[in-house]
DNA sequence: ATTGCCTGATTGTCCGACAATAAATAGACT
DNA sequence: AGTCTATTTATTGTCGGACAATCAGGCAAT
């Protein structure tokens, strides 16, 4: 088995750590709830002890990473109450930023959602894998947060999203919810280019309510599992 | 000079060191802006560099401090923009938070909402210090997210919070905005009784948005971000 | 089976050292 | 004098080792 989790090659080396550990998290590699024992990732990521824990303290403060004093980090899990809390959240701010674009009517920013929309419209005729589908929904609302002006804004909703994103990526295959998916955006995006705020929000609100929907089903099983779920995938 | 900055007796080293900085940051007692050197903050809390790097690290990830590589961390000033946009994203999530409170119809909840609000307006009559007015509204927040059931949204909330907590207590010292301020609550606390969600709502960004008024103008000689320095993401 | 102790593993914390970089200072040149 | 460059210095970034504190699990005794 490969020794080493990632590799970046610029900024410095707690940097780097820390990116590696996010990246793994995020795309999963890192399987939730897994626990993570600083020798073994000194080992694997080739970085003192030292530099490792201060990356497992930022990881720690953005919600990837859940500690306990004398038992050791490990891989944040999300439960099905905190997965309905940030999808709450995500509503709100989805709505805020969506609202703001439709104000704002900036035509950098509209022209990259439609660039992003047109992508996923693409892959919807194709019948692309959700893999790639995630990485152009990830464009979507980067173009949102970015467009909205609002650099907090984004922060947050770049860990939330990032948070949610196993969840995100497994709702996104169930059947049916993908098309649909894209038509939501298709109103989000009309909407912000006619420049109806209240239009854009309550579009992007049901957004986020169909997507908490597809995905909620999916954490029943989110009673502690000591063993890696070894459910297909 | 006192050489100690805070004691806090629970917890691990670094928990309290981390504890301290974010009261000291919190309360003033370390200006924005202010340079934070290892050996001297090392010195002033009694522990070892690496326990203090950690802290700063978690600090650094919750937004109280700013780190440029090689430069060394510093308290963390708000620009006008940042707090612009603070503003916005906190109207967003106290909406949510006072519609879920007025729908959820919890009485333990209400019951703290209305304590604090009774406080508030003794203080008023009294016409008490900024310092403890702020002290209750932190209350009454507390109770409002709290109430929310969203450790989420709470939790956010509490940065975004502390982060312009200077600009709170500034504003509220300015005259006529206290009284104003209370009123403004009381009527956000009648609409969750009432059970009205999007009054509730309505109400809450009223009040935030009348805060955000009264604080922006104190942001004026806010020529001193040079470093917009994102180290996550 | 429960309780208590022991042992091993892992984390929490400190120390000292050195390299890497940025800030400050001194010096050289026009 | 003023400006550019080189050197010094202060601070951070990183490492390795060391030890105490604490937790998990096995083993023996009741």
């Amino acid at each position: 088995m490969d020794n080493r989790i990632a590799a970046v090659d610029r900024g410095t080396i707690r940097e780097r750590a820390e990116a590696a550990l996010r990246q793994a998290i995020i795309e999963g590699r890192l399987a939730p709830g897994e626990k993570l024992v600083e020798r073994e990732l000194c080992d694997a990521l080739q970085v003192s002890r030292g530099s490792l824990r201060e990356a497992l303290r930022g990881l720690a403060a953005e919600g990837f990473v859940d500690n306990v004093p004398h038992r050791g980090p490990s891989v944040a899990s999300i439960s099905a109450e905190q997965a309905r809390e940030i999808y709450a959240v995500r509503e709100a701010l989805e709505g805020l930023a969506a609202r703001t674009l439709a104000e704002r009517q900036d035509p950098h920013a509209i022209a990259s959602l439609q660039q992003a929309l047109d992508k996923l419209r693409r892959l919807k005729r194709r019948k692309a894998d959700p893999a790639s589908m995630v990485a152009v929904k990830a464009e979507f609302y980067c173009a949102l947060f970015d467009g909205a002006g609002n650099a907090t804004l984004g922060a947050i909703m770049g860990t939330l999203l990032a948070r949610i994103g196993v969840l995100r990526r497994a709702s996104l295959s169930r059947a049916g919810r993908l098309p649909e998916s894209v038509d939501e955006i298709a109103e989000i995006v009309a909407a912000i280019r006619a420049g109806d705020p209240d239009r854009a929000e309550r579009a992007s609100r049901l957004h986020v309510r169909h997507a908490c929907l597809a995905a909620l089903p999916l954490l029943a099983n989110s009673s502690h599992s000591p063993t890696p779920s070894r459910s297909t995938n």
